[in-house]
DNA sequence: GGGTTGTATTGACATCCTTCGATGCAAGCT
DNA sequence: AGCTTGCATCGAAGGATGTCAATACAACCC
């Protein structure tokens, strides 16, 4: 039950400076691919708050019964979220007798920061005096 | 040109443990709406290489004209796309002369680092010795 | 002004996504 | 075994999204 999520990212190969990054190297269309499935599960409000719901959890897992009464849908719409949250990377999940435990896989949320952050001492060029200079 | 962008997260009001966070506490449904926005304009691998192609301009901008022949789509696409980066405030853009400069908002994915970077020293509860214990 | 080039908008179409009710499967209980 | 509860899967329906060709708009040049 555990081993579906997208391999996504999967390369942690030592490098201290991991993650090429998005805003440091123009990203090639498959690493664009797979980055975009992770933030397209992140695409919407109720997967957002079963995200949060599940990764602010104290003990650190949630069970789905606690999760699909807050909110106004379906069984079957909530399970199909948190499909998406898993196939991303974002959750996993255990069936422990009756009731299944999600809990938040850390390593993906770290990753996305990472490759949403921009190396320290970035130019961040002033805004304030535009003048001409580049491409065409 | 530069006044179309989405203000979601806007308050910044001083708070120095900004951002509420999406890994520490649920999020209530205005906010998933307002981020999921967000994510999803990030949820696509053309607009993704258009971010990163954008962000990592030495120059901190670039020129619509240098976007379009990068890719196997026609300019209404492309434009398009810019279009929908921009209302997510992800980037901005300004015309000068016949053409359109395009540049990172970086606070923008300063704050979406900021949201999915979880709390320093965060319990991450071994998930080895997985036995009772939860809900309902 | 008229023509040319760069970019945005419009409208149409195919595809994907969210949602639902119905159903299936797993596990516990009597 | 049968019943009950918790969760997942299966179609189907409606709306949203990505793409294009056609067109409009803006700025330059002759």
């Amino acid at each position: 039950m555990s081993n579906q999520e997208l391999v996504v990212l999967g390369q942690d190969d030592g490098d201290p400076a991991c993650c090429p990054g998005l805003l440091t190297a123009p990203l090639d269309e498959g690493q664009a691919v797979e980055l975009a499935k992770v933030f397209k599960a992140l695409g919407d409000p109720v997967r957002l708050r079963l995200l949060s719901m599940i990764a602010s959890r104290a003990g650190g897992e949630v069970c789905v019964c606690d999760l699909t009464p807050a909110f106004d849908l379906s069984q079957p719409t909530i399970s199909h979220h948190l499909k998406l949250l898993r196939q991303a990377g974002l959750i996993d999940c255990e069936r422990r007798g009756t009731w299944v435990y999600y809990w938040l896989v850390p390593e993906m949320t770290d990753r996305l920061a990472g490759i949403l952050t921009r190396p320290a001492g970035d130019p961040l060029p002033d805004r304030t005096a535009t003048s001409a200079g580049a491409a065409s």
